[in-house]
DNA sequence: GCCGTTTTCGGCCCGACTGTTTTCAGTCG
């Protein structure tokens, strides 16, 4: 599958045409290109070979042509000629926030910095003010961006890192020198970002299980290999670490390189406190270093008078204590889900039909589908416009007609306008199977203003569900201020339900604030924000993090059964 | 660069916001 390799291409070739100066609508045209290759269900190399290129959606005759040499040679020739002409440097440029094409480009003319560390240079040297167009609080805003950029520098979204993960175990299945295999460290964990992949392998004979590890096709090059640890580097850049250890001490180093560190830290020393000694090879007995356990990880945990902790929780959040007290809570299953709620169709920027959207889910296992496009105002994702909502119901009907044990229900994501009023009346937000709210623009306001912005949306009746409740990006928007606890407060007093956003580049509701929440006695509801089928599988994320928020199964909508669900958005 | 058709080229999404200006350009969603 070249279908990424070739959707970057197209993306970096109209960031470069960007940079250039090209007309906005010819750089549009290949990032719709590149967005529809990305989401694509086919394999692209098949599709081209059988010369059905222009089929897809956006691909026109210059495009095919591009694409198709990208894939016979693993070049293109257009592209290498924008590369010569353009530093990659600049590309790196355009991430920071609130630096766009046109300022990249003048400072790159003005002042030949090509990148980002030139561009801090020339910041704080001042030099940027005196170009036309930029002043200080420019210069303070894109050093602000790059400190941003920097703090998720060297780590990737959990989807990445999952999907690179869950392919690379794949492989090693294959080999038939290993016992048992398993990711572990912040993966396992689940957090938001990922630094490097930890793999775990059981075997007699490591060395073949490294030789048989750094075989595998992704790789771009070796950083260490020895027969406990192999370090390697994959084409997309993400570091990969395998352990390999002896069967009977499998559970205790997938323990200890589960983490966290705090988390094992504590560990260790309970497990002094109580007369043994806790390492990557097992649980011993302090005195006269005798193995105990260590073939599983349940084992160690109840060794040590504790219940099983789950990975998730592993953060020395008070798990430990809990796991003391057998008071853990018996967090939601990544198969409990029934459906989904926050998905886009093609009514709004949404790539599928209501109908694909519904067999598509029906066939994952869901029993329904919240469709909840964008509202009027959002006029970039072609929110609906009232009269349009109400065809939408219509056709919502009609797909409902046409299945079995299977419901659509018809929503909407209603833009929160500044002033905390929504963006359609009451009249047509009473149309809707459910309501979600969210804010989607004028992200700067003062604490006070946002909290009583959001606040005053919940109050409305007809509202059901908070949407991405911060509106934070991971490393590219800071989460904006909102008083969190007066949000929880507001959502309890009004039953509304609070959304854990599973876009990985989202994920909020944070794991923390959906603890905080579920303290408070808050619900949840979960939503993959999904514009095209692809998106639908981020499910899991959100009920990771569900989960990180140590999240019980009756916390969460999505839990619930049809029925149920339709009694509660009823009330 | 794509698309649709007005069949050979014009339209393609646009308003809010910010920081820079003094009427606007750039960025964002």
């Amino acid at each position: 599958m070249k279908n990424q390799f070739v959707a970057d291409v197209l993306y970096q070739i109209a960031d470069l045409l960007d940079l250039k100066g090209e007309i906005f609508f010819k750089t549009r045209a290949y990032r719709t290109a590149a967005q529809a290759i990305e989401v694509l269900d086919e394999d692209i190399e098949v599709v081209a070979k059988e010369g059905r290129l222009r089929e897809i959606p956006g691909v026109g005759e210059a495009l095919a042509k591009k694409i198709k040499e990208l894939i016979d040679t693993g070049k293109l020739e257009y592209f290498e000629k924008l590369k010569k002409e353009i530093p990659m440097g600049l590309l790196n440029m355009l991430k920071i926030p609130g630096l766009g094409p046109k300022k990249v480009a003048a400072v790159y003319q003005h002042l030949g910095v090509k990148t980002i560390e030139e561009l801090r240079q020339a910041c704080l040297e001042g030099k940027l003010r005196t170009l036309d167009g930029f002043g200080e609080t420019t210069e303070n805003n894109i050093l602000r961006g790059i400190q941003l950029l920097e703090k998720t520098r060297g780590r990737v979204l959990l989807n990445v890192a999952y999907e690179d993960g869950m392919k690379y175990i794949d492989y090693l299945k294959q080999c038939n020198e290993i016992q048992r295999l398993s990711i572990a460290g912040s993966l396992r964990r689940m957090k938001e970002t990922i630094g490097d992949i930890d793999i775990l392998a059981s075997s007699d004979n490591p060395d073949k299980v490294m030789d048989y590890f750094v075989e595998y096709s992704d790789v771009q090059r070796i950083l260490l290999k020895g027969s406990t640890k192999t370090s390697v580097v994959l084409k997309d850049d993400l570091q990969v670490d395998l352990r390999v250890v002896k069967e009977e001490s499998f559970g205790s180093a997938l323990q200890y390189f589960t983490g966290s560190k705090e988390h094992n830290v504590k560990m260790r020393g309970i497990a002094i406190k109580q007369g043994f000694k806790l390492n990557e090879y097992g649980l011993f007995d302090k005195e006269n270093n005798e193995y105990i356990v260590g073939k599983d990880e349940k084992e160690i945990y109840n060794k040590l008078g504790l219940m099983y902790i789950e990975p998730e929780l592993r953060e020395n959040r008070g798990e430990i204590e809990m796991a003391g007290k057998h008071k853990l809570p018996k967090l939601i299953m990544y198969n409990d889900v029934k459906g989904d709620f926050h998905v886009h169709s093609n009514w709004s920027d949404g790539s599928e039909s209501i109908q694909t959207i519904a067999e598509y889910t029906q066939s994952k296992g869901y029993e329904y589908i919240g469709i909840a496009d964008h509202s009027q105002s959002l006029k970039v994702a072609r929110g609906l416009s009232e009269e349009k909502v109400v065809k939408k119901i219509k056709e919502v009907e009609k797909v409902n007609k046409k299945l079995f044990d299977f419901k659509v229900l018809c929503g909407t994501e209603c833009d929160i306008k500044p002033d905390g009023s929504l963006d359609y009346s009451d009249k047509v937000l009473k149309l809707f199977d459910f309501v979600y709210a969210g804010v989607h623009s004028t992200f700067k306001m003062t604490r006070e203003e946002m909290t009583k912005r959001v606040t005053k949306a919940m109050e409305n009746e007809h509202v059901d569900f908070l949407a991405h409740p911060t509106c934070r990006l991971i490393g590219r928007r800071e989460p904006f201020d909102l008083d969190m606890e007066q949000v929880i407060d507001v959502a309890k007093e009004t039953n509304t339900f609070l959304e854990i956003n599973a876009f990985p580049d989202r994920l909020d509701l944070n794991d923390l604030h959906a603890r905080l929440g579920k303290e408070k006695g808050v619900k949840f509801v979960l939503g993959t924000d999904a514009h095209s089928l692809t998106h639908l599988d981020f499910m899991q994320y959100g009920v990771a993090t569900a989960r990180r928020g140590w999240l019980e199964k009756k916390d969460v909508l999505n839990t619930y059964s049809l029925k149920e669900i339709e009694r509660f958005l009823l009330r």
